[in-house]
DNA sequence: ATGAAAGCGCTAACAG
DNA sequence: CTGTTAGCGCTTTCAT
C-alpha cells in the first residue's frame, strides 16, 4: 500500500530543490558529500525507486536492449547466445528484454516495432524463417536505433552482424562423412529464406564437387516444418529406390526427429544409416548413439553481438564506425552417428 | 537517418491540436471520422511512432509484463509456460519482457527491481532456488504492482500463485514404483529452499508410508548441483551396501544426468535399477530407455498465471480481489524406465 | 554547490 | 467534436 515517492518528496522533506535531488542520486560532482549523504539516506528511508520512464524521457535515452528471437525453447543455441547477451549486458549497466518471433514475420515485425516504440537503446535480433524483407530493421536504424543481426543474418541490408562460419562447418562434416566413406548423402536442409540453411546447403555441395561427387543425384530435402516434416521426409528418404547411406541434417532439430523415426523403422544409426545434425545441441550427447554435429559458439556469439551492439549504442559517431561482419568457426565434432 | 516525429509534427502540419492528434491516433470516439483519417494518413506519411514511454509516464500505465525465470534453456517446462505467458499476454494487448534470475536470489531481486522501476504492469516471477526472503516481491506489490507466482511459489507471503500438484505427482510415480514392485527407493531431491522440492518430497515419502514402508531407511539425496550433482549422487547410490533397485528424480534433467550415469557404469535400466523423472521434459521421450515421468501442464500454468496477472492489473480493487492459489494437475506418464 | 525554469512526448480533465 | 491547460517524474541548461 505503500506510496511511491518521488525526487519531489525527498526534496520537500529535506527542504532542497529537485534538482539537486536529481544530481546528488545520479552521484553528480556538482554536489556536496553532505547533500548526497542526506539524500540518499531520505531516498532509502522513502524507498524511493527511480521512475525509469520519467528518466529516460528526460534524458532520451534508455538502459534496455531488446533480443528479438525466432524461439526460446528448443533451441538450446539461443538460450546460450542469450545468456552471452545477457552477461555483456549486464557488465555494461543494461538490462535485457527478451522477445519471441515465434519463426512469424509479422510477430518479428511486431516486436521490432514494439521496442523501438519504448525507445530501447539498441536492438539484437535473430531472424524468424519467415522474413525476408527488412523494412522493420531499416526503419529501426533509421530511427537512431542501432541493430545488430546475430547468428541468421542477411546481405540484403547494411548492418552489422555476427554469424557462423555455418558454410565451412558444413562443408566440413559432409566431408568428414566422404572421409568415413559414405557413398550416398542426402540433405534435409531448412528453409532457404534463412541464411543459415542456404549456407549450410552450399557448404554440402561444395564439400561434394570438391570431392569428384556428382551432386545432380544428391538427395537433397528442404523440410521446414510446415510444409514438411522431419519425420515426413525420413518416410521419404527410406523409401527412395536408391536409400542414401548418410543424411546430413541442417539442425541438430531435425536430426533428433530423424534419429527417432529411423529408430522406429528398425533402421540402425550408423551401420545402415549414418547421421549427422549441426549446432552442437546437448542432446546430441545424450541420445543413442551419440551424434556427430558441428558445434557452434554459441554463447560467443551472444558475448560478441552484444558487445558490437553496446559500441554502436555508445559511440557519438554512428556514421564513421560503420558496420561489421564477424564469422566465428565452428568445431566439428564426431561421434558414434557416422562412424 | 529519419527525424523522429511527435504528434506535436502532425499536430502542426494538419492545424490541429495536439490532444485531437492523440484522441484519433487512440482512436478516441470523440473525434470526427475525417480527422481521424488525416490525422492517420499523416502519422503514416511521417512514419510516426508513438513514444511508448511519454505514453505510459503520462497515462501512469504500460502494456508491459516482466517475467522473472530461474533460467530460459536447459529447463523446457520454462520455456512452455513462457509460451502460455506470451499467448495470454498478446490477446490482451501487453507485451512480455523476460529476465533470468540464473537461480541467483541478488539476481533475482535486481531483476524484480529494474522490473518495477520500469513501471512494468505487472510481474510473473518462478523463484530461484536460492530465494528465502520475499521482501523484493513484498516491495514490488506495495507499489502497486501486481505479482502471480508460477510453478515455484511459496507460503511466507500473501500472493497469488499458479502451482502444480508436485506433491500428489510425486506421490503417484512413488506409488507406481511401488506397484511394480520395486523395495528399495532411492530419491534424489532438490534444494529444500524450493516449494517444489519440498512437496515431491513429502509426496515421496507419503507414498512410502502409505504402502507399510518403512521410510527410515529410504534413501534420500539432496541434490543441488552445487555441493552434490546427479553425476556423485549416482555414484555414491551405486556404492550403497544395500543398493536401491529404483531411483526417482526431483527432476527429469536429474533424472536424465543419473541416467547417462547409470549407463557409463553398466548398469541396466529398469532391469538393474528402475528410473523415474519429473516434469515431462520431451527428452524424456527420446532418450533410450524412454524415462517415466510425471507431467505438468506447463503451457497452460503460464496461461492461468498470465491471465490471473493481467486480472490483478486491471481490476479497479484489488484488495478486493485478493489472492488465489491455484493448483493444477499432473499426468503420470508410464514408460520403459519403470517396467 | 544549489536553484529556477523549461521541456522530454504524451494524456487528461475541463471548457467551449 | 476540438482546443487549452496542466501535468506525469525526471533531466538539463542557465543563473546565482
Amino acid at each position: 500500500m505503500g506510496k511511491v515517492y518521488t525526487i519531489h518528496d525527498i526534496a520537500i522533506r529535506l527542504n532542497i530543490s529537485k534538482s539537486t535531488v536529481s544530481r546528488a542520486l545520479r552521484n553528480h560532482p556538482d554536489v556536496s558529500k553532505e547533500t548526497k549523504m542526506l539524500v540518499h539516506d531520505m531516498a532509502s528511508k522513502l524507498n524511493y525507486q527511480k521512475n525509469i520512464l520519467a528518466s529516460n524521457l528526460a534524458s532520451k535515452n534508455t538502459n534496455l536492449i531488446g533480443v528479438v528471437i525466432p524461439e526460446i525453447a528448443r533451441q538450446h543455441f539461443f538460450a546460450q547466445a542469450l545468456s552471452g547477451i545477457q552477461k555483456v549486458a549486464k557488465e555494461h549497466g543494461y538490462i535485457v528484454m527478451v522477445c519471441q518471433s515465434n519463426e512469424e514475420f509479422l510477430e518479428e515485425i511486431n516486436q521490432v516495432n514494439a521496442l523501438v516504440n519504448s525507445r530501447v537503446a539498441g536492438i539484437l535480433i535473430s531472424l524468424s524463417k519467415e522474413t525476408n524483407d527488412y523494412k522493420h530493421i531499416q526503419n529501426a536504424q533509421d530511427r537512431q536505433t542501432p541493430v545488430v543481426l546475430f547468428d541468421r543474418g542477411t546481405d540484403k541490408i547494411e548492418i552489422s552482424q555476427v554469424l557462423v562460419d555455418d558454410y565451412k562447418g558444413a562443408y566440413e562434416i559432409t566431408n568428414h562423412l566422404i572421409q568415413q566413406g559414405y557413398k550416398n548423402i542426402a540433405h534435409l536442409s531448412g528453409p532457404m529464406s534463412l541464411s543459415i540453411s542456404q549456407k549450410r546447403y552450399k557448404g554440402f555441395m561444395d564439400a561434394l564437387k570438391d570431392a569428384g561427387r556428382s551432386t545432380t543425384d544428391a538427395y537433397v530435402l528442404q523440410c521446414d516444418n510446415l510444409s514438411l516434416d522431419a519425420k515426413e521426409a525420413t518416410e521419404r528418404i527410406l523409401g527412395l529406390k536408391k536409400r542414401p547411406d548418410a543424411i546430413f541434417c541442417m539442425s541438430d532439430y531435425m536430426a533428433i526427429q530423424v534419429l527417432k523415426e529411423l529408430k522406429s523403422n528398425g533402421v540402425k544409426v550408423p551401420e545402415d544409416i549414418a547421421l549427422a545434425g549441426f549446432a552442437g545441441d546437448p542432446i546430441t550427447e545424450i541420445v543413442e548413439p551419440q551424434l556427430s554435429t558441428v558445434e557452434q559458439p554459441a554463447f560467443d556469439i551472444g558475448v560478441q553481438a552484444a558487445k558490437r551492439l553496446i559500441m554502436e549504442i555508445e559511440t557519438d559517431d554512428r556514421e564513421t564506425l560503420g558496420f561489421i561482419h564477424k564469422i566465428l568457426n565452428t568445431n566439428l565434432l564426431v561421434r558414434e552417428s557416422t562412424t
